[in-house]
DNA sequence: CTCCTATCCTGCGAGC
DNA sequence: TGCTCGCAGGATAGGA
């Protein structure tokens, strides 16, 4: 499901669900229903620690969400298919068993419902971050430090995602462009829809080679990345006013993607035909008038 | 190094 | 109708 701006999205319906700008809320419970997501989950043992915490915060990197707690971190990620709902009422894990839906992983309890991970085919990611030693460390720390975190290259709103970094990044560099900005070590948070989107924008063909780009190119790329990343998140916003939509299906399709899955059909500024090339294993839509 | 492919999974729609 | 095939929004290990 999830590009930057769906987990962003998450991110803001779980933290308005979780009431979070007004309180914490407490962990009563959490229960994992298999062993393992793309990676282990964490042991019973483990899971224990969470209980009694409170979450204070929902933070999003890349495209992980980071739930902070009083003395802890603990992260998810949707994979391709990963969704959060909230069950209203729901009391205990026992209780829940008897309704649970078919791929529900995770759950986790409070007072007045529970939250429920989905995901069917298990791309997700589900960890406890290394408890330190220390009370608690600091956000950023945990960004520069985790194995999750440590790699991931700028947010496309930092001032490292720029054209100047961009060419000096692209020098000499073989890759599609569409490959490059889809790297997570490069930019974060784009995926195979919006890179689609981006380069249509900036009518940069998806199979140039980023050691051909100028500097303007980029600049348009950085541009038109953000700016449909900023007005997904946006619609996000305005048309789904809670997370728990996104799992029923509305949300991202509602989204109007200019080029991405339009294969044969007009192009929406030309009127040529939107072509389907493939890159690096994933389908890439452009036009091949308005790009160049 | 750099780049590309295969792979982890399930579900769904197209085509026969 | 029912089957098979190909493809799907991510990320990464491994090979060329």
């Amino acid at each position: 499901m999830p590009e930057l701006p769906e987990v962003e999205t998450v991110r803001r319906g779980l933290e308005r669900t979780l009431k979070l700008s007004d309180q914490s809320i407490e962990i009563q419970d959490v229960v994992c229903f298999r062993k393992n997501l793309r990676t282990d989950l964490p042991r019973p043992q483990l899971l224990k620690k969470l209980e009694g915490e409170h979450i204070v915060s929902i933070h999003r990197r890349a495209k992980y969400l980071l739930f902070e707690t009083d003395r802890m971190f603990f992260l998810s990620h949707l994979g391709m298919t990963g969704a959060w709902r909230w069950v209203a009422g729901m009391k205990d894990a026992k209780h829940f068993r008897s309704i649970k839906q078919t791929h529900d992983h995770i759950y986790i309890q409070f007072a007045e419902g529970a939250l429920v991970y989905n995901d069917p085919r298990r791309f997700g990611i589900f960890d406890i971050l290394k408890i330190s030693s220390k009370p608690k460390e600091e956000l950023a720390s945990v960004y520069s430090h985790s194995p999750y975190f440590q790699h991931l290259g700028p947010e496309p709103w930092d001032e490292d995602f720029s054209s100047k970094v961009l060419l000096e990044k692209a020098k000499g560099k073989e890759v599609a462009v569409k490959n490059f900005i889809m790297n997570q070590e490069i930019v974060v948070g784009i995926g195979n829809i919006y890179a689609s989107e981006a380069l249509f924008r900036a009518a940069v063909r998806p199979q140039r080679k980023v050691k051909t780009l100028k500097q303007e190119e980029w600049q348009r790329i950085v541009q038109e990345s953000q700016a449909v990343l900023q007005e997904a998140i946006l619609k996000g916003g305005s048309t789904i006013s809670d997370f728990a939509h996104i799992d029923e299906g509305h949300g991202y399709f509602q989204h109007s993607f200019k080029v991405y899955g339009r294969e044969g059909e007009s192009c929406v500024s030309c009127s040529g035909k939107v072509q389907n090339t493939v890159l690096g294993g994933r389908s890439s839509y452009w036009c091949r008038n308005c790009q160049k």
